[in-house]
DNA sequence: CAAGCTTGATTACATCTGTAGTCATCACGA
DNA sequence: TCGTGATGACTACAGATGTAATCAAGCTTG
């Protein structure tokens, strides 16, 4: 169990990721139903969001579906697993990969609050017993 | 308090960071002192630190000092300012804002060592008695 | 003083990213 | 059947990023 396992798809960014949001929310979405989704949001125009489409399928984050002479869109990725790669990135990169750093920075710059605390102990004792 | 303020200095990138890293380290630093630091580490140039370092100076997140014909480079912002803004970020992104969310992800998904646990759980004891 | 080394400034350039336009094609309705 | 609208493929293009070379000017040492 190390930390130093490449991910099979590429770097997501920060556009691409609005996409998988909603994607992840629901998959195998048209493009246009995507747009619906995030075009007002981020003032997107519907050809931004089919490019991002196309950059995601390359770069083997999402699967497009045929169907009739349009695509579905589904991830090919977890949001989980996403979402825990970036986080671990981020502990490696800013707390030299110690999470518990991580936490302790939050705790100190008080990024958690009192209820956050509660949650984290309680967390804490269904994983050690 | 909320989470939306803006920081004064552009946003940095991966490879600045590493020079960021070493100028919090020790600050009033040469060029040539920046690269004895990382240029081995990462396989760069000594002209890659030089760039790296007028794009931070640009961005106002290090200050160039004079010093005779060169300059001696030191940081602007505070390494806990900038990893407390990044930590921030990702909170924003991935977890709705709410960082016990990220601690409870890292737990799930085993990102967290026994030691780290350990030490999160001393953590906890000391801020909530 | 001259040759060379050090140093920042300037320039370079490929790739990535954000954002979007154009175009060919195919299905669907009049 | 014919126009029309939807759709993906391809193209565009500016700005950010990674990585570095070149250049001019001063310092240094013989």
């Amino acid at each position: 169990m190390n930390s130093t396992e490449e991910p099979v798809h590429e770097r997501i960014t920060e556009a691409e990721l609005a996409v998988m949001d909603v994607l992840w929310q629901r998959p195998r979405r048209t493009a246009a139903e995507v747009c619906e989704e995030v075009c007002a949001a981020r003032g997107w125009s519907p050809a931004t969001v089919k490019t991002l489409l196309s950059r995601l399928v390359q770069k083997g984050a999402i699967a497009a579906e045929p169907d009739g002479r349009r695509y579905l869109y589904s991830p090919l990725i977890e949001r989980a697993a996403y979402v825990g790669g970036e986080s671990r990135r981020l502990v490696d990169r800013l707390f030299g990969g110690s999470a518990a750093s991580l936490v302790a920075h939050l705790a100190e710059t008080e990024a958690l609050t009192e209820d956050d605390l509660a949650e984290i102990e309680a967390l804490l004792k269904e994983l050690r017993p």
